[in-house]
DNA sequence: AGCTGTGAATGACTTCACAGCA
DNA sequence: TGCTGTGAAGTCATTCACAGCT
């Protein structure tokens, strides 16, 4: 489900304030979702809830981890260090969301050395040392289109078995191999599209790029 | 429906290598899907395929811009020129896809005034000003967290009907107003679910996030 | 009384399969 | 013969509604 890791957001959220418990109506309206998904989602890994009560908050967090798969780190690779890498790797917010970059690569010599957060940026022929010393599993592809194949490509070769592709292109990716798109111009298109269709009309609309 | 901006994007690119034509299983091919579903979506706004023949690369992209309201370009604006907001603003593959960012403001003074490809980082009381001046109807929201339901609020209060919203937080807007959100560990963490799931079996799993 | 867990109903989307036109 | 357009079937996700625990 797409829904788990926005429960397993706010949740960190309500733990921060000291929450200790939280109803599913609770939960849905900061998800953004509806509470009878709030439970068939939640009850999909088993029940934790109370009833007349709710769900603990430390406890669903917890066991959300664990569905989640976020019960240690994951070490992620960033394929290019353009704006976009580089703004991805100096975000902080990953360590506490169960991720943790642990390498930059890129091809422009002018870029390579550069520091970025407590990293350096390497050159491209450094990937798979970098996805050996630390079992990467999880690349980030920010790159020029033309070149996003290739990345994926080198990649895979290494052994990762997740990508999330910032690049407006379809990855061709052997099977048992997850993608993950990310088109920043699609998303606004979108956006524009929903714009059109509403000259005239008001129905309310909240969506959420699978997040 | 959010596959159109995909079919738009791949067409885009045929246009450039000067294909004439293109058959549904062939761009169903290049776009990721199902080739039944891309004739549905097609037939959605009219048919413009030949039978024996294909689709016309250039009429399915006039048709394709009509319907998703791409006829001339959009202006946005960007609130936030952290890392990711001026990785946007200097992002230049926007135009060809139907957007101009036309903005960047912040509250950081050591920001302000700051050159990101042809803009200037202004501050954030100009908001008000460069929306009007533009006509903008499409806002990006790249703030931390806790500055993103502020600045959401002024984006609705100046009259700007759809958000983009990169920060980790569910936004409360009124109805009628667009939201769409890109929370990076989110697609992260789903990737990580998918890993987690997928040690032993190996069925495969390309997926996009809304794209 | 309050809130969870879940079968049943609804609705949306996808795929199949094929009739029909070029 | 090749490929589109589309009804019908199938699949998956969401919502409803309520029984049952605390």
């Amino acid at each position: 489900m797409a829904r788990l890791p926005i429960y397993h957001r706010v949740l960190l959220e309500l733990e921060a304030e000291g929450r200790p418990t939280v109803s599913s109506e609770q939960l849905a309206e900061l998800a953004g979702v509806n509470a009878a998904m709030v439970r068939k989602d939640l009850s999909l890994f088993g029940s934790y809830g109370t009833r007349g009560v709710g769900y603990g908050v430390t406890q669903l967090l917890v066991d959300l981890r664990r569905e989640l798969g976020l019960t240690s780190s994951w070490p992620c690779v960033i394929v290019g260090a353009g704006n976009l890498g580089s703004a991805l790797a100096a975000f902080g917010g990953f360590r506490e969301r169960g991720f943790e970059v642990v390498g930059v690569v890129d091809v422009d010599p002018d870029r390579i050395g550069r520091p970025i957060a407590s990293l350096t940026v390497a050159h491209q022929n450094e990937l798979e040392r970098i996805v050996a010393d630390h079992g990467v599993l999880i690349g980030v592809v920010a790159v020029p289109p033309a070149a996003a194949q290739d990345a994926a490509n080198r990649l895979v070769a290494c052994g990762v078995r997740s990508i999330l592709n910032f690049a407006p292109t379809v990855l061709d990716v052997p099977d048992g191999v997850g993608v993950r798109n990310v088109d920043l111009a699609v998303e606004l298109q979108i956006l524009a599209f929903h714009e059109g269709r509403r000259s005239g009309t008001d129905e309310p609309v909240e969506e959420s790029a699978s997040a």
